[in-house]
DNA sequence: TCTATAGTTAACCATTATGTTAAGTGTGAT
DNA sequence: ATCACACTTAACATAATGGTTAACTATAGA
């Protein structure tokens, strides 16, 4: 069927920020950090209904933010770490930069002192640093 | 105005991993890493048009992970990266969690972590295909 | 078998997202 | 003053999201 559907390069990070940008389902994670749970546990803290939770964690399955099971008539979900941990390797490129802006901030911050406090400081600050 | 609008704990996770799950945005992104661009600079590599790069750029503004400023006629963007640090400070929390994943499940994995661990694919999301 | 439980699927609706083109706003240059 | 440039805003079309209720499937237990 369509399961070797050709994948865009990113579409992974496209599923699965777009999952985590829900608190609904933030939350279920959360949750499940616990220990897996069923649907109706996890459905316990929200106000919405069970459906919408069924589709919530369609959204997560799909994004392989959780992988599902059956026993008996209830369908429990558990975390799959490793897509987070994918995530976390996307946002990990740029830690260097936000380490450095930190610095770099104190820098800049204290050349201003030094110099004139009364410019606004939007246009030179591109003034300092050029563009490769 | 009404911008002092009362924000619901996490909203800002919302934003963020929301802009975050565009390959657009995430390619602005990138192009920015290399230092502080106009918007027709951004635009070129995409296939896009203008107004389309200008509505994602206010949406990482917004989501605080770009700031902007006018110098003449031309408004460049640059990174503003305390945003993506805590949208890391989000996913480390669960850190530990991936990380021992690697051990605890490593009966299942034995033979996915032949691999390199660098790409970390989700391989076997295609496996709900039964679910009838 | 019959019923209650657990969950999914279907159909629908409102809102948001993402793209388009056309028109508007400032600013630099002639 | 006028024109060109670098955008932004407006108006619109379409698709995706996120919620609902109702109906369906499957299993546990009487």
């Amino acid at each position: 069927m369509l399961s070797v559907m050709p994948k865009r390069p990113g579409e992974d990070l496209d599923l699965l920020f777009g999952a985590l940008a829900d608190p609904t389902r933030r939350g279920i994670i959360e949750r499940l950090v616990v220990g897996e749970a069923t649907v109706t546990e996890l459905a316990a803290p929200f106000s919405i209904s069970l459906p919408a939770i069924s589709r919530h964690l369609k959204v997560l399955e799909r994004a392989s933010l959780i992988t599902r099971s059956k026993r008996g008539r209830c369908r429990s979900a558990r975390l799959s770490p490793t897509s987070l941990a994918s995530a976390a390797t996307w946002l990990s490129r740029y830690e260097r930069l936000w380490a450095e802006s930190f610095d770099r901030l104190d820098e800049h911050l204290a050349q201003l002192t030094s110099e004139q406090p009364t410019t606004l400081t939007e246009t030179e600050t591109q003034d300092r640093d050029r563009e490769r």
